[in-house]
DNA sequence: AATAGTTTTGCAAATGTTTTCATTTTGCCG
DNA sequence: CGGCAAAATGAAAACATTTGCAAAACTATT
C-alpha cells in the first residue's frame, strides 16, 4: 500500500507477498496507473532509451538500418530516440546534446566523421556509443560497419577489370559524408592500380535521388564523348542512371555499364539486375544494437567493433565495353 | 550559484543578472554540465518527446513519412521516440504503454484500426494523439491522412475506364492494415460500378516487397488465361510486377496495364513512369506533426483532422487493353 | 506460549530539478 | 548618506520514485 511496496512489486516482485502483489495489480489496473520512468531515471536507473542519429531516414539504406537497429534494440527492452541531421555535423552535435539531456543510456551515430565537439561530449559524459555503417581500425569509438573504401575498390576493380577505360563516376556530395568519400577513394585507387584515372569532367556529384541521377546522366550522354561505364556511389543513383538511359533508348549493359554500391532491397529483382557491392544494412543494424546494449548492461566500455565485409555482387548491368569485344 | 539560480538562468534568463549568467555559463562549460530532462519531467513539465509507432520503417512509404514527421517535430523543439510493431496491433499496444511510461507529450500512430486497449489507454491518460496516413470523418481520434478508399476507387475507375475487363489485384496482407483494406474496397467498388468484379483466383496477397510481387506475377502469367491489367495495392508491388513482366519479355503497358498506389519517390522517374495515385507522405507527416504539437503546446484537445486528397497520376504504365484497341 | 528466525512492510532520505516565498543586494532619489 | 523600491538570489517544498534500515508480522521450534 505504501509507495515503497508498490515500487518493489514492480521491480522486485519476489520481495512482496503474492497476496499484496495481487492487490496492487488490481489497484494499478483499476486506476490505470502507469509508472513514470522519468522519476526512475533520476535515481541513476537506466532510462531504457538509446539515441540514434542518422543523416536522413528517407533513403532506402538508412531506413533498412534504422529498422533492424530498432528491432534488435526493442527486443532487448530499449526504445529508440531518433533524429536526423540532414548531413550537417553541427546539427548532429546539437541533437546529441539533446539526447544526453534526455539521459539516453547509449548513442549510435552513422559513420566515423563527426565534429570534434560531438566526440568530446560523448567522451566527457562517458556515454556508451557506437558508430554504424562504416568500419575502420583506428576509429575513435567502436564501430560496426563495412569497409567503404574496400567497397569502392571492389567495384572499381570489377569495372576496370572488364576492360573499361572511359569511366564516369556519380556520387552524392562528399562533404561531411565519410562513407561516400571513402567509396570514392576506393574507386580511384582501383582505377589507378590499372593505370586509369577518372576523367576530369566525368566525376559528378548529385543529390541522393533517382530524379537527380536521371537528370545528370541525361546531361552526360547529350555530350559528344560518352564513357562506357558509370560507377555510382550507391544503388539509388544507379537506378536513376539506368532509367535515364532507358529513357534515351540506350541499353544497359550493352551501351553502358552501370554499377551501384549497397545492394538495396529490390536491386536484385530489378531488370536488369544491378551489379553492386553488398553492404548488409540489416546485419550492421542488428550487430550494432547488440554491441551497444551489451556495453550498457555490462556497464563496460564498448568492446571491439565489427567489420562486416563488403561483397561484390555481379549481376546484369556490367559487361565488357562494346569496343573491346 | 544556488541550484535555483542555475535553473532560472536556463529557463528564465531574463530573471538573472547578466553577470551571474555569464559565470554560470562558464561553470557549465567547464564542468560539462548537461541538464537532466528526466528531472524536469517529474514536475509536470513537458518531456519534449513525441511517440511515433509505425508498422515498419523499412518500406519506402513510412520512411518518407517518418522523415517528414521527424523533421517537423524537431523544428518545433521535440524529439521522437520511435518504435515499429510489424503489423501486430497487440505489439502496438505494448509499445504505446512503454511510451506512456516515458511520459511522451503526445502520440502518433499509423492508420485508424487499433486495438481497443490502445484506444482506451490513450483516452484514459488523455494523451494528445493523432492518427496518420488514413483519414476518416468518424475516426475516434484526430487523423491526418488521405482517403485510402477513394485512392482505390480512383485507380479502379481509371483502369476500368480504359476498357479493361480482366483485372487482377495484388495487395499486401489486409489483416490489421486498414489502409490496404480500404484501398482494396475502393477498387472493388469502382469495378462493381462498371458491372465488373475481380475474378476469383486473380486476387493476390503477397508480402510487401519487390521480390514477392515479382514472384507472384510470374506465377500468374504462367497460367492459361491472363488478365489485361494488374492493380497493385502500392507502388512497391507495382514495381515488382513490372520487373517480373520485363523479365518475361512482356511489355507494359502494351501487354498489361500495371498500376500502383502511393506515388513513392522514384515512381515518376522510373521507365516507364508508373501510373498511380498520389498519397503525399511528406505532407501528411508535416501536417500531422503540426497538429500534434499544436495540441501539446495549446494544451487543448487535438483539433479537427486533415483530409489530404489522393490524386490520380496517369503516367505510362496504363493503356487501353490491346484487344479493345 | 515464548523465543528466534524469517518474511514482509513502512519510514525516511535521496535523486535533480522547478517554483514560491522570503531575504539580500543593488540602484536611485532626495 | 539614509531610505525605499526594484532586482537578484537563496532556502525550502514539491515532484514520483527507489532503497537502506528498522519495525512489524508471521512461522517454526522448543
Amino acid at each position: 500500500m505504501s509507495p515503497s511496496t508498490v515500487s518493489r512489486s514492480f521491480n522486485h516482485p519476489e520481495l512482496v507477498k503474492a497476496n499484496t502483489r495481487k492487490k496492487i495489480d488490481a489497484a494499478v489496473r483499476r486506476l490505470g496507473y502507469i509508472r513514470n520512468r522519468a522519476a526512475q531515471t533520476i535515481h541513476g536507473i537506466r532510462s531504457g532509451t538509446i539515441g540514434l542519429i542518422v543523416p536522413t531516414i528517407d533513403h532506402a539504406i538508412f531506413a533498412e538500418l534504422v529498422q533492424s537497429f530498432s528491432d534488435a534494440v526493442e527486443e532487448l527492452g530499449f526504445t529508440i530516440l531518433l533524429a536526423s541531421h540532414g548531413y550537417s555535423l553541427d546539427r548532429e552535435y546539437a541533437l546529441t546534446r539533446k539526447m544526453l539531456e534526455h539521459r539516453v543510456d547509449g548513442m549510435a551515430l552513422i559513420g566515423i566523421e563527426h565534429s570534434e565537439d560531438t566526440y568530446g561530449l560523448l567522451a566527457q559524459q562517458s556515454m556508451p556509443s557506437v558508430l554504424l555503417w562504416n568500419y575502420s581500425d583506428d576509429a575513435p569509438l567502436t564501430c560496426v560497419g563495412s569497409d567503404n573504401f574496400e567497397a569502392g575498390r571492389l567495384i572499381g576493380a570489377h569495372v576496370s577489370g572488364l576492360g573499361h577505360r572511359d569511366i564516369a563516376t556519380l556520387f552524392p556530395p562528399l562533404a561531411g559524408n565519410d562513407r561516400a568519400q571513402l567509396r570514392f577513394d576506393g574507386v580511384k585507387q582501383a582505377l589507378h592500380a590499372k593505370g586509369l584515372g577518372v576523367r576530369e569532367g566525368w566525376t559528378f556529384e548529385t543529390p541522393y535521388s533517382v530524379a537527380a541521377a536521371k537528370k545528370a546522366i541525361q546531361a552526360l550522354i547529350a555530350t559528344e564523348e560518352r564513357p562506357t561505364a558509370v560507377i555510382c556511389g550507391n544503388d539509388v543513383l544507379a537506378w536513376g542512371v539506368i532509367h535515364g538511359l532507358m529513357k534515351n533508348q540506350l541499353s544497359v549493359p550493352d551501351d553502358l555499364t552501370v554499377t551501384g554500391i549497397g545492394d538495396f532491397k529490390g536491386s536484385k529483382e530489378f531488370e536488369p539486375g544491378l551489379t553492386t557491392v553488398r553492404i548488409p544494412a540489416r546485419q550492421i543494424g542488428a550487430q550494432g544494437a547488440k554491441r551497444i546494449v551489451d556495453a550498457i548492461v555490462a556497464d563496460a566500455p564498448v568492446a571491439m567493433g565489427d567489420l562486416i565485409s563488403p561483397e561484390l555482387v555481379v549481376r546484369a548491368t556490367s559487361a565488357r565495353p562494346r569496343s573491346s569485344v
